[in-house]
DNA sequence: GTTAGCAGTCACACATTGCGAGTGCTAACA
DNA sequence: TGTTAGCACTCGCAATGTGTGACTGCTAAC
């Protein structure tokens, strides 16, 4: 028993119409509104056929099919290489980022949202992953005695700072000294490589006493800090998954609610999803069990055509996924672009 | 008929009961649990008084009774006054900021977690308001051509940074002269109070020309952005409002979600309990009709003895209000003494 | 290979019932 | 006069039973 042509256009009516009913299909209502001019007979007979290839599952023996896993993913394989949003879709995506956003989290604040209105689902985007970026500049800036500003500039633009504790008396002058030293000596380093041993050594290079070798902890634990922090997930639209049948048990949307809480479990998610462009993981695909009942989907953005990013969607197996993938890969691209933006204002201008 | 001792033991007792049942409490329970020595009947008779005076309620007939709000607020306008937590309870809850948080915003989100598994419902905790407060230092940084990062110092030492465009050409030099300026232009100045015009200004008396407005204004809305940005609220625990009967009911769960979503509600909600050391709303008290079930619990907390911010708990109206409201403001006195200990590292020093 | 027809299955919605928690009233008692 | 026992009555709720309708699965005819 093979799967033809016809068998395919049967199962790809229940999946559509699956998608937006969420309850089971009937041989009947396919016959009547898949346009495929069989009668119910044979619709069942068919089905009877994709039960047996496992693409098709009942609750209960009088009762309609839902498409299975298997399903969800010979749909999505077919189409996953040709998703593409309409001119008119991008247009109506673009409105929500009409004005210029200068700053990188009002980009993924921003894609959050309209990911998750335009799916109506849960949305999540991480911040880049900068350990693996290679620094440009270091530079300290005196608060006031005992505090100072650490600001790391990475090669392609991105920056970060955190306050950092030094030892009284340290002078502006002093730190300047350091920030001119820590440059030169760890530009082009990866931001994970710089350990607290190497920023110890530069200080005893500088003809410091041991005393400073606190400073020199302290800086490092900032520097540490500061990509540690910077792995954070902007999560949306929880509340859109509760409006779903799906949720409609309430112990259910409990664990849902409680998994946002923990937000790790979507950094491990978007993590995972780094090195695939694209990626779908379909109910029990899911490594994390909670997901099993929901399928993840997720997207990478880039600087200078690397990955540093990703951003995704949370929902239930019955998922519009051409929709889905379209948006996501629209919003990976444009997220792209808008942090190309704020990173190169300068290298552009740096050709002229 | 008054509210004798009598009555409003019965009423106690109703309340306590029903703060942990979540359900109608009847005479008999009343009769055999409170240890009053009184029979079912007798407080059946007190009862009926209460439910007159409006301070029981019953949901159908032959139902038992239960508190309305004019009860919770009896109750909690007599204990008010004297909330206090026990040294073991305070210890517990100290465990969890053993470790010293040099970081505002470690501080903020400990609390919230903190506070939300302390009372068992949703918390907020929302960032310091710096509109009213005094500015100390503004020093812009030279990052790249075409881009720079303000950084806001308070007289009470909290720091604000942001990145802003900058006209091509601009020096770092430059940056530090202007930075120079503005520092003794607007120091001690309220920084809702630097606008536009008074950039513009001190560009003018600089001797700048009229092209380097862009630059007054992208200072100007990076200023704007640093407090404005910084009106964010940490939101915890929502999860266990889920597992609470009052939200059985999958749409309140829904209504609730999608009121999380937006953050400015309880923005709201905190700025509004700025003005109250300990602030207490019981159901239809709420100005927003979203929390007339729920009631809203808040306490400030202060930087030199000037109160900054808040943070709070959303719960339904039975709440062991007692509890809550010692946590809160035992919570509320730790976040102003760590906050302090985190501006005023070098204010201290400054006396030796 | 396709279809009509029909028996059989099963969840779900709805009505019915009985139970138990709790009131409200009355009459008796200290 | 306050307190209590006793009892009829109310009403939500859970358990149970029933009818309906949306299906399938099979068979026989086309």
């Amino acid at each position: 028993m093979s799967l033809d042509e016809r068998k395919m256009q049967i199962l790809q009516a229940i999946i559509d119409d699956y998608i937006t009913t969420a309850s089971p299909v009937g041989s009947r209502t396919i016959s009547k509104h898949a346009g495929l001019g069989l009668s119910s007979a044979t619709i069942r007979n068919e089905m009877y056929d994709l039960k047996e290839l496992g693409l098709l599952e009942q609750p209960h023996t009088s009762a309609g099919s839902m498409p299975s896993d298997k399903a969800y993913r010979l749909y999505v394989n077919s189409i996953i290489q040709s998703v593409e949003l309409s001119e008119p879709e991008r247009e109506q995506l673009m409105v929500h980022f009409s004005d210029r956003l200068s700053d990188l989290e009002e980009v993924i604040k921003r894609t959050a949202v309209v990911l998750s209105s335009a799916t109506n689902y849960m949305s999540m985007v991480m911040t880049p992953q900068l350990n693996d970026i290679s620094l440009n500049r270091i530079q300290l800036i005196y608060i006031s005695s005992g505090k100072a500003l650490l600001i790391i500039v990475s090669t392609n633009g991105l920056l970060k700072n955190t306050t950092i504790d030094i030892p009284d008396g340290v002078t502006p002058e002093y730190l300047d000294k350091i920030s001119a030293m820590m440059t030169t000596r760890f530009a082009g380093c990866k931001l994970k490589d710089v350990s607290e041993n190497l920023i110890y050594d530069l200080f005893i290079e500088l003809g410091e006493r041991r005393e400073q070798l606190s400073f020199a902890s302290s800086i490092a634990s900032g520097m540490h800090s500061t990509y540690a922090g910077q792995n954070k997930v902007e999560v949306r639209g929880a509340d859109k998954l509760l409006s779903l049948p799906e949720f409609s048990d309430i112990e259910k949307a409990r664990e849902l609610m409680s998994a946002i809480e923990h937000k790790e479990t979507f950094m491990t998610l978007l993590n995972d999803a780094m090195s695939m462009e694209l990626s779908v993981k379909i109910g029990g695909e899911n490594a994390d069990p909670k997901f099993k009942n929901s399928s993840v989907v997720t997207a990478t953005y880039k600087l200078h055509g690397e990955p540093i990013g990703s951003l995704g969607v949370v929902g239930p197996t019955r998922m519009d996924y051409a929709k889905v993938l379209a948006v996501l890969k629209f919003l990976g691209d444009s997220m792209s672009s808008m942090i190309e933006e704020i990173c190169d204002d300068d290298n552009g201008k740096k050709d002229d």
